[in-house]
DNA sequence: TACGATGTTGACGCGCTGTCAGCTTTTCGC
DNA sequence: GCGAAAAGCTGACAGCGCGTCAACATCGTA
């Protein structure tokens, strides 16, 4: 049996409207299910992601939730892990503007931007519908991690950011890889005793994140100059 | 069958030491058997871990490396997890002492701390027989973390090191707990671009992660307490 | 309306999981 | 040494998830 009433407010939108982007979007019934299907597939994903954790989860599971026969999760996705992809790059999609936003608003102000920067992240991690939350706040001792096409993507505007900036403010001195990647690593790790509680509050730990980079980059040009 | 005989160099005398550690260690012929078999195990294991990824491995594949019969497996281990997080402390374990050692030679030199803590880290994550270094290096886009409690404790360590020292230079509006995290998270992301090549001097790296974290110690400080 | 195309269904074979009754080896008391 | 009891190894087995595929249902089209 297909799925087309289970329509459920926001998420769904989403998932149809990235899956309408990859696929012709003529409004045919045939396109309607196979939207259908895959936004339910992916909403009862998130679901039991979210209460079994990415090891737990089964395929079966999934589609068990949802109205479709085994077989036809196989039409949609060739793995949990495909799924819990697309769950995972939906999250960086909507990401993406408010980084967009952060580099707008600052203007060529470096620490403005660093600090909304940290701070959208750490809001959109708190607040927002992503699986990576509800699963960072489960007591495993395993994780897993996603660097998906769509993460480097992103990673990689974030460094076109720092760098603009670093030129900007003659940092020359200062590798934009390890200013990258020391800014992702403390975002990911503050971002992570967020969610897990053990730090509280979200705009003190962006100010920390966003001057902590700042007098690390000048530390670093400073003594790599000399 | 038991494996008696498969006693391979370095990593077994480690699994058994470890293990000899934890049990008591009368050497009987039952003792010496079930030290063998778990550090069989083990070995078989790290390899398999290399060879298939976390994923990808199954308790079968690890005990058909091995000369036991699939039901001993479960004598020594609840699943494949307990097999790598066995592995993973083994590596905590190791590295511990490296820590001590910077922390030992720095005196009270933070900065020499922090250089020496991240080129043995990095060495140790490039040189190490850790089975998070085969596992990094492989093209997957789903990786694996872990928190065992034996990480817990040397970033609890780590901790302490750095709280030592900030007291010392007053930084006393410094969150001990974010400094900690961003350390960790720099150590974890410049390690990974390490592993994979993305990123190839290790001196230089440390050099760049210590002044970054010193740099942004004291802006933080100098920042909050405005 | 009729027919091809497209998509769905669920049963099937395969491989992995964890268990357990039966067997082998070691230990221990004498 | 010897024999019984304890310890531990073994592999077959039931249960379940995986991915496939032939049969079936539904849709698009003329």
């Amino acid at each position: 049996m297909q799925v087309l009433r289970t329509m459920k407010s926001t998420s769904d939108i989403l998932y149809k409207d990235r899956a309408e982007s990859l696929e012709g979007n003529q409004s045919g019934k045939r396109q309607q299910t196979k939207l259908a299907n895959r936004a339910a597939i992916l909403e009862a994903g998130r679901q039991i992601f979210a209460e079994l954790g990415y090891e737990g989860t089964t395929v079966r599971d999934i589609i068990r939730r949802t109205e479709l026969a085994s077989g036809t999760f196989y039409n949609y996705f060739k793995s949990k892990e495909e799924v819990f992809h697309a769950l995972h790059d939906d999250g960086v999609a909507r990401f993406k503007p408010l980084l967009r936003a952060a580099r707008e608003n600052a203007g060529q102000d470096f620490q403005a931007f660093m600090i909304t920067a940290f701070e959208a992240y750490f809001n959109f991690l708190l607040n927002d519908q992503t699986i990576d939350r509800e699963m960072a706040a489960m007591p495993e001792w395993t994780r897993v991690r996603f660097d998906t096409p769509e993460s480097l993507a992103l990673f990689d505007e974030l460094k076109g950011d720092i760098v603009a900036f670093a030129t900007e403010f003659k940092l020359d001195h200062v590798d934009p890889e390890l200013l990258t990647a020391s800014c992702v690593g403390i975002a990911q790790e503050i971002g992570d005793r967020l969610l897990r509680g053990r730090i509280k509050d979200i705009q003190a730990a962006a100010r920390f994140a966003a001057y902590f980079v700042l007098g690390g980059s000048q530390r670093v040009q400073s003594e790599m100059q000399a």
